[in-house]
DNA sequence: AATGAATGAGGATTCATTCAT
DNA sequence: GATGAATGAATCCTCATTCAT
């Protein structure tokens, strides 16, 4: 059975395997074995493919935000005037691939990890600051001097949607979370005519 | 030793040492044990009193959340005007005692607690909906059908700012994180001039 | 609400609460708070009447037992004959008040006991010698020398079915039990006309 | 140190180890720590292996009843006559395998643990139902109708037997065992020559 | 006489992790 | 590459027992 080139397919199953567990669960309380059974291996793979438990998480963490970068680049690349940079900045923070429920789950657990966590906290750090940049960048033209304070907001904003998200575990939908946090965007531009 | 009347006094010193516990350990991940002993006492008699850990825990939240209940209606009192009403709301929920570092890695664990224990859940959605309503009740005689909306926005705003206060772990003033706050509500009140 | 005398009935109460919990959890293994909370009163004043768990279980022994005894011995002052003597120590060993379900299970838990507790052991030992004497006293009119032997089969039959009793709880006739050890009476006896 | 295949030899080592503590305990009151430790290994592989307490315990009672079960079916083999065929039975019940003292307290103990947990209650049960069926159908060409009430008093008696067996924890003979049973099945038989 | 208060000890169970195969 | 075997450590929880009131 065991073949050659597995590592990054079984590292990837089990990364996927524990954004579902952690959703599934609620919490970091869940155990490499139900990790690794999720992801069709014994946990002793698990552990010698990544080390240990809190490597596991942090990968998944690592996975979460990678993917939310990416999908910010993309909308970014599109975008052509500032309003559309910001917007885009949004959109791609409750595109139909983040806003999903396990995912959900995920990212109020990565808050907690990196209470504990020193490496979890500094990814968590490194993606605020980046949303942050991206945003004041996108808001400047149009803002000036209030940019890097309604960037603050918009991406507090963010995060307590996400927050609040995880109570309701109804499908509702990501346009419509969307839309909460793009009608803010456009109350502070002024626009207050939708 | 034993002293008679002595289960409220117990109680408080555990639902006390539990919000300590969760704010120096940053999760739900801690032992009776623990607890216990930050309260002076046995983890036996921690269980005698509350039954299991769950219950601590619950008891804690409901003692967080009734304190954040308790300063948002005196401060409801205080106000004349809605805008008064709706200031004072803000204020409340960043006031010097409910903005503590502890406290705020126990509202994050409570979400995370929420996702398991039905209790847990049915507190925070009872809270949440009663923040709703105050918001609603105070904005509407001055922004009328988009009242909701906006109390929407800013309960968000409250709990992502509260998110992410738990990372940076410093002692910002509680005050400018209201200010935060409070500036998106004049934005909303179309009042941009500050 | 201390009155005095109240000694012997808190006695006498904790000893039918041990009989009565051992026949509902079916064995030994509970606990001296739900004996005292059936006695009504606290598990503090159990430990203060009997000094501790194995003295209760001791006490409701003791209790079972001479209870047995003196139906034994009431039944016997009423037999006039051998035959009737021999009857009426079997038919006082499924009396109504010995086959009852708690009382059969608690009979169960003492053989279980008299394995650890050398005090329940000699108990035991007691009441099957003067059982067995009884019934050798009897028999020997009639058997003669094959008194001893008969005598050590009608015990242990009367034992064994208790034993299987232990497992039906259905209500079975106590008169039934009777009949079944009596008929392998009146065969030894060589009467196999009933 | 660890070998493939281990699973039936740990159960196996477990369950004698669960008789032969149960043994020298006299109850069922003993640890997983215990038995684990004198089958030679952690308490938690006895986990690992078995699940929990009970099941261990199930797990001992029926390898203890199919043990009995296997002697008897050898018995009644070589037995040619309806009264072979009954002495087989009441022979290999005391057969020196099944009559050892941590056996003896075993059987007893199973029936208490048959008072709390259904599964050992089923299968107290299918052996008395076997273990009479057997008997009838022995007794039956040379008793007749009487076959059934005979067979139950039997089943008794040798239970009986065994119940106070458990209280002499002396090597007595376990012929002598079998013989007081078979006295009273050659009684039955009015065969009173012996 | 009676009990609430309090705890030490113990036990079942879980789990991350390691190791030989 | 993959896993069954194995365990030490930890944790929740229970309970008999003691003591001050």
């Amino acid at each position: 059975m065991p073949k050659l080139g597995m590592e990054p397919i079984r590292r990837a199953a089990l990364v996927e395997a524990t954004i579902h567990e952690i959703g599934a669960q609620g919490s970091l309380d869940i155990t490499v074995k139900a990790i690794a059974e999720r992801a069709g291996m014994s946990s002793a793979l698990a552990h010698h493919y990544f080390g240990g438990k809190e490597q596991i998480f942090l990968a998944a963490m690592r996975y979460t935000l990678s993917v939310y970068g990416s999908e910010v680049s993309a909308a970014l690349k599109k975008a052509k005037t500032p309003l559309e940079r910001a917007e885009a900045i949004v959109t791609a923070s409750f595109s139909s691939s983040n806003f999903l429920p396990d995912v959900i789950a995920a990212w109020l657990n990565f808050y907690v990890l990196a209470q504990t966590v020193p490496d979890a906290k500094r990814l968590l750090s490194i993606y605020q600051a980046r949303l942050r940049s991206n945003l004041v960048h996108a808001l400047r033209p149009m803002l000036g001097t209030r940019a890097p304070d309604v960037a603050s907001r918009l991406a507090a904003l963010i995060d307590g949607v996400y927050l609040r998200q995880s109570l309701v575990k109804s499908d509702r939908d990501h346009a419509i979370a969307a839309q909460q946090v793009l009608q803010y965007l456009h109350v502070e531009l002024g626009d207050s005519s939708k």
